[in-house]
DNA sequence: TTGGACTCTGACATTGGCGTGAGAGTCAAT
DNA sequence: ATTGACTCTCACGCCAATGTCAGAGTCCAA
């Protein structure tokens, strides 16, 4: 198939299709015309790079990620567990921006516990964009 | 003083401090000769806009912010209770954001699932950088 | 054969807080 | 006056995935 039932197929736009291909996660055949022709196969590997996108994981790591699965029905599985390791360094990355934001979250409540509900010298603040003086 | 001695002074980088004044965040006073020059009330502001930023900020709403803030000693405290509303915005933001990541890590975590620990189906990977087949 | 739908390659735009370098002017001590 | 440290204003680079335009070629049904 062509780039755009594949993408009709895929929910995936064009435009990524191709980005997805430049970063080496697709190798459709070319046509004399140059015409990316797809098989059915590459459905499947979209959904699994969506998936991994999802997961937080960028065009690089699934690089190296998907020569390592199988096809198993409707999706894509990992097939080696040399995968693991890179997988648990995702996870790992993924807790320490968790743990980051809560951090950024509790400096955050600081400010707000330091803001006075409403007592007496309570400012009037200038409107959003206006710097003047 | 001079950019250069607020810069030690705050621990951040000169570069930083002319992007926060392009910003809107500081307004030093120019000399003669174009040089900028600050007070010392500058550098408690530098420190609250890191706190800021650390807290996940961006600089246009900690431009909003900024001139709702009073001097309390070493730090800049929230003067007018009007900010709340803007504070509490973005600890939803922040919510959110963890909130996706929990969601990416549990999608990544399905995945770690679905690899087989080892059976004998087990394919060696390419190494890394070698999409070469 | 014509035309509308589709596809191609390239390349700039987006978001945000900086790093970094170029080329030129300023300040202060000697 | 010289020198060395400091500062100035541009302005491009980065990271990541995608939107979007432009100009040109392709496919296929009527």
């Amino acid at each position: 198939m062509r780039i755009g039932e594949l993408s009709r197929r895929t929910g995936v736009s064009v435009r990524s299709l191709r980005y997805y291909e430049e970063q080496g996660l697709l190798s459709p055949v070319r046509r004399p015309s140059g015409y990316r022709e797809y098989g059915e196969g590459d459905v499947t590997t979209v959904r699994a790079i969506r998936l991994m996108l999802a997961a937080g994981l960028n065009t690089a790591t699934i690089a190296e990620l998907l020569p390592c699965m199988v096809e198993d029905g409707e999706l894509l599985t990992p097939a080696c567990s040399g995968m693991l390791p890179d997988l648990h360094r995702e996870r790992e990355r993924l807790n320490d921006a968790v743990a980051e934001l809560l951090a950024a979250r509790d400096v955050l409540d600081s400010i707000i516990a330091a803001t006075a509900p409403a007592p007496d010298g309570d400012l009037v603040c200038p409107v959003s964009p206006g710097r003047s003086a």
